[in-house]
DNA sequence: CGTTGTGAAATGATTCACAGCT
DNA sequence: AGCTGTGAATCATTTCACAACG
């Protein structure tokens, strides 16, 4: 198709956002939308959003807006939501429970194929419908369930061992929620959530006396 | 003290990861660090880190590096960790338990004073050592308790409301895992993390077969 | 008109290069 | 020698300003 230009990181994390509110909208029946509605639902400037949308193509009819059911089309297109993504999880304590059982994962495309635990005695017992495997599956159900990205709810110990069998099972993305750096090298792709550092900034910013939604990222 | 000029987000962000590494090593027996051996702890240039605390004043020896003890000391008053932020959780979904009982915020000096949700089945249960407290009592408990940050882990549908009351109430930090913005105005702030934009951005990296460790943000 | 798409300008963050300290 | 702290340079992102379009 078109040459691939890099697109810059903080566009990418909008495009999510107008992704959705644009799905919102549709669903609402509602037909287009215009850079600075849409601005005005997600707290941006539309500048920023038509040079978003700017950098994945050029839909959009100039005097009336973007028409969502084609944004949508777009959009799910190159996010890459228009396929499913098998998705492993490691880790079952609360957090991966609460991951496993996430119900915006299951309905966004990201299909939760397999669960596993370190823990003898979580071994089998089945969680919102998911059966608990022991780690010495994971390679073997990796492969033969042909999962593409891993998340990784354990503790900081164990996450850069379950990182590096995860990928060396064949899964290219991680989502890490141990707080710590993952060292995947150049063989797969990784999202951190940090839920420590993210409080503690929170935190920061209050105690600086800074209100004010300076919201920042996730 | 010192004039407080405004410390970038980015920064902020690494402020944080350098904490808990100094805190790390100090535990660890060691007793300084250059830049470098940071640096390379957390994947990030030497240049960076040095900039970014010089950012925060001026500790650290030429020619040995940073001692430990103080560079926690600076970086945990920088950050607002010597104190105890009283926290409630909104919302006891499989969401709200895992942050309830995720180890890492009470070591950091987040303490929960109260969990609410307005499932009447919820209420009253014993989750991770805290009892489930209804949604009416929540302007009461806040107050009461002197409650400075409330965790936001309910649907999308009720998260401006919940937050809107949380805020009447008196808190002053936010942190929001409902898929939604949340317009506080400037009487407090937000940090948000929203799990399907993240895992959404990684499903692009890979499809884009950009694989390498471009990890970002949290 | 209202709205998009986009060069150009402005702002922000990172990296370089090196003076200066121990 | 090894390392910090920082001005200057580079690189990235946002915002401005406006031509072109329906």
């Amino acid at each position: 198709m078109s040459a691939r230009q890099t697109i810059p990181g903080p566009t990418v994390k909008r495009l999510t956002l107008y992704l959705r509110e644009a799905e919102r909208r549709l669903a609402a029946g509602e037909s287009q939308v215009s850079s600075r509605e849409l601005g005005r639902s997600l707290g941006l400037g539309d500048t920023q959003i038509r040079k978003d949308l700017s950098h994945v193509g050029q839909f959009g009819q100039a005097g009336v807006g973007y028409r969502l059911h084609s944004l949508v089309e777009q959009l799910r297109g190159i996010l890459g939501k228009d396929r499913i993504w098998r998705t492993a999880v490691v880790g079952a304590g609360r957090l991966g429970q609460a991951i496993m059982s996430y119900g915006p994962f299951a309905r966004e495309g990201f299909e939760i194929c397999a669960v596993f635990d370190a823990a003898p005695d979580m071994v089998g017992k089945e969680v919102g419908g998911h059966r608990i495997r022991p780690m010495e599956d994971l390679e073997m159900l990796v492969r033969e369930r042909e999962i593409l990205l891993g998340i990784v709810a354990v503790p900081r110990e164990a996450a850069q061992q379950v990182a590096d069998r995860l990928i060396e099972a064949g899964v290219l993305g991680l989502l890490n929620f141990a707080p710590t750096r993952l060292d995947v090298g150049d063989r797969a792709s990784v999202a951190s959530v940090d839920l420590s550092s993210r409080l503690e900034r929170l935190a920061f910013q209050v105690s600086l006396g800074l209100k004010g939604s300076i919201d920042a990222e996730d």
